[in-house]
This record gives structure tokens, sequence and C-alpha cells, in this order.
DNA sequence: GTGGACCGTTCACAACCGCGAAACAGGTGC
DNA sequence: GCACCTGTTTCGCGGTTGTGAACGGTCCAC
């Protein structure tokens, strides 16, 4: 992939338009961003995506470079928001991805990691985590505060929070920068 | 309500600048798009929040016509996910959601919310409260303030009010627009 | 107007209990 | 043997709930 969130500074393409209609929509196609010259006399196009700007010439090169940084600036602060914060999952091996990080869980957790994950973002009773957990039986009460500890640690390097709803169970969140607060 | 996330059409105001830079401040407080008339000498300015756009004067009506629209068509394309207000809901895992923000509610107060979220926006007398809250009979008198002052406390951050209404009982409404932005 | 009844807000406190967290010990795989 | 996983015990913080009391506002009788 060319362009990419994670570099910040996708390249933007400078596109003559009309004359280049051709090259704006493979550019479209390919959600790369891009900033058409309209031609003096052409009317503006209609509204496309969000990765597309336009500006009449003649322009002062000044005010051109303000528009593309404007564009670019726009784009940094959007795909966040779209395209950031890749879905969680848990693989076969015991593998709990984010993005590009993961780290490894032991069994129990790892059971219990997937609880949560299918129903990230509600809420996990007690009950159902020590059911997945566990199996054939739960061993003592307070083998799964403890193991929901430890998963507490491991997966906060990945920004990811369980939150504890008091008397109802566990629920496992994002924790993004603007995160909800859980009072419990 | 001028500006309004459920009409999906903000109003975009034009603002001179650096004329009116107070205003284009004003606007950007309260998360109001805006459309900047640069003055013809005015070097642009710098990025800003993505609610904003700029066209240098004098400039063609389509012109200005066409930016403006764009902009509102980035709007439109780009809010969704953030204006949209959801209506508040509880889930029955005794979570009080409000888009993506939620506070896990207590069981007391998580009968007492629902009875007011049943009726949001009319008045729930205090007799239904307490039964609500207490379906097999009421502690003593004050326990309802005091469980409604706690629930007033822990619904304000989602910006939601629990108005009184004079020896009637309370009211369930969410509280003014100029609260939830600026976070990003 | 004044005092008082009524109503609502808010704080402080006590009792209860769910859960967090550390420390420890046995088990297992390499 | 060593590192890690697992489960238990134990301690205590902090959230929840209800009560009492101080405070302030509104309305009515006088």
């Amino acid at each position: 992939m060319v362009d990419d969130a994670r570099s910040g500074r996708p390249e933007i393409t400078l596109v003559r338009w009309p004359e280049q209609e051709a090259t704006r929509l493979a550019l479209r196609a390919e959600g790369r961003p891009r900033m058409l010259l309209l031609n003096p006399t052409t009317p503006a196009p209609e509204p496309g995506d969000d990765l597309e700007d336009w500006v009449r010439i003649p322009v002062a090169e000044a005010d051109l470079r303000a528009r593309v940084s404007w564009l670019a600036h726009r784009l940094a602060i959007d795909r966040p928001a779209h395209r950031a914060d890749p879905d969680p999952m848990i693989d076969d091996d015991g593998l709990f991805r984010v993005g590009d990080e993961w780290v490894a869980l032991p069994p129990v957790e790892h059971r219990l990691a997937r609880a949560l994950l299918d129903r990230i973002g509600t809420v996990v009773t007690r009950d159902a985590l020590a059911r997945a957990g566990w199996p054939q039986g739960a061993p003592g009460r307070n083998a799964l505060d403890v193991h929901v500890l430890r998963l507490r640690r491991r997966l906060a390097p990945l920004s990811l929070t369980i939150h504890t709803v008091r008397s109802r169970g566990y629920l496992l969140a994002v924790s993004g920068p603007a995160s909800a607060r859980a009072s419990g």
C-alpha cells in the first residue's frame, strides 16, 4: 500500500481538471488524496470523497501550497477516526492482535479474552466469563478475579481496557484517548 | 437551535478573515462550520479543525458556492458518527449509553434511570419513581432525593439533566448543545 | 411583611460487600 | 532448574445504599 495512515504524510497528487479526469478517477479508486487544478473556465466539479480538494488556476503558489497543506492536515486528523485502530482479534494460536502489535495469551486467559472480545463493548457476566474460562467447572471464586487482573495487565499495552461494571460483569473496550469512563 | 446534528445540514457561516478572527474563534469553540473569505493580501491561515475551509477573495460567486457545498458535503459524510447525538438508551446490563459514551449504573439508580428514560421529556412523579426504584417498598423519604442527586451527577457527563418540577416530580432531558465539543 | 409548613438539595456518616491486588504454593513445559 | 501458568488465601479499598441533619427556596395564613 502506498498511502498509509501510519506514515502521516500521504502523497497528494496534483491533477489538472478536467483534462486529467482519468487520473482523478484512478486516484479516487485507489483511495489516494488529490488536488484538482481547475481550468479557468470550467465549473467546479461536484463534491466527491473527502480525499479531494480543488483550486482555481491561476493561483498564487503560496495559496496552492496552503491548500495542499490544509488537505493534508484534514487527512491527518480525519484518518485516525476512520482507519486507525484496527479491530482487535484473536487468532487460534493464542495470539491477541491489535494492528501489528500482539501478545501471547495462556490458555485460560485466551478463553476469557475470546469471550470478552466476542462481546466487545458490552458487558459480559462473571458467570459467562467463568463458563468460558473453565468449560468443565470453575475453580474457586477468586480465580476469575485474578485472571481478569492478569489479562487486564497483558492487554493494557495494546490500548485495550477491561472495565469493571460492578455487580454486573466486565466490559472490554479500546482505551483510546477519548474513551468513556466507568464508575465501578 | 441553530446548528443541529439532527437536521444533517449545519449552517456554514461566512467569515471575513482576518478581520473577523473573533467570530472565527467563537464558531470554532462551538463546533460550527465556517468558510473564511481571505483578504486579498493576507497569507492563508494555518490549518485548524476540519469544520473550516477558506477561499481567496475576490472569487467568482459560483466558485464560492461550490466551495461551500464541498464543505457541507464533507461534513455530511464525515460527521454522522460524531454528530448524530444518538438517543440515550439503557441496556440490560446496567449501562446507560449515549452515543459511544456510557456510565455504569448501580441497581437502584438503574431502575430510576429506566423510569425516567421511559418518559424522557415528561414529568415522572416522585411516587412513580419510588415505585420504580423500590418495587417492594420504598425506604425513608429522603432516599429518593439522594438517589436522584447521585443519578444526576452520574448522568451529567453524558449531557443529560434531571430537572426538578417542584411538587410534581422529575424530568429527564438532554442538556444544552454547547457541551460535548472540543475533545476532537 | 413575617413566620411557618412544605419541599427539595446537599453533605456526612455508617454498614455492607464486591472486587483489586499482593503473596504464596503447586503444577507443567522446556 | 527455570520460567511461566494456575489457583488459593488474605487484606482492604472503594462503591453502593440508606439515614440524619443542615440549608435554602416557595407559598400561604395571619
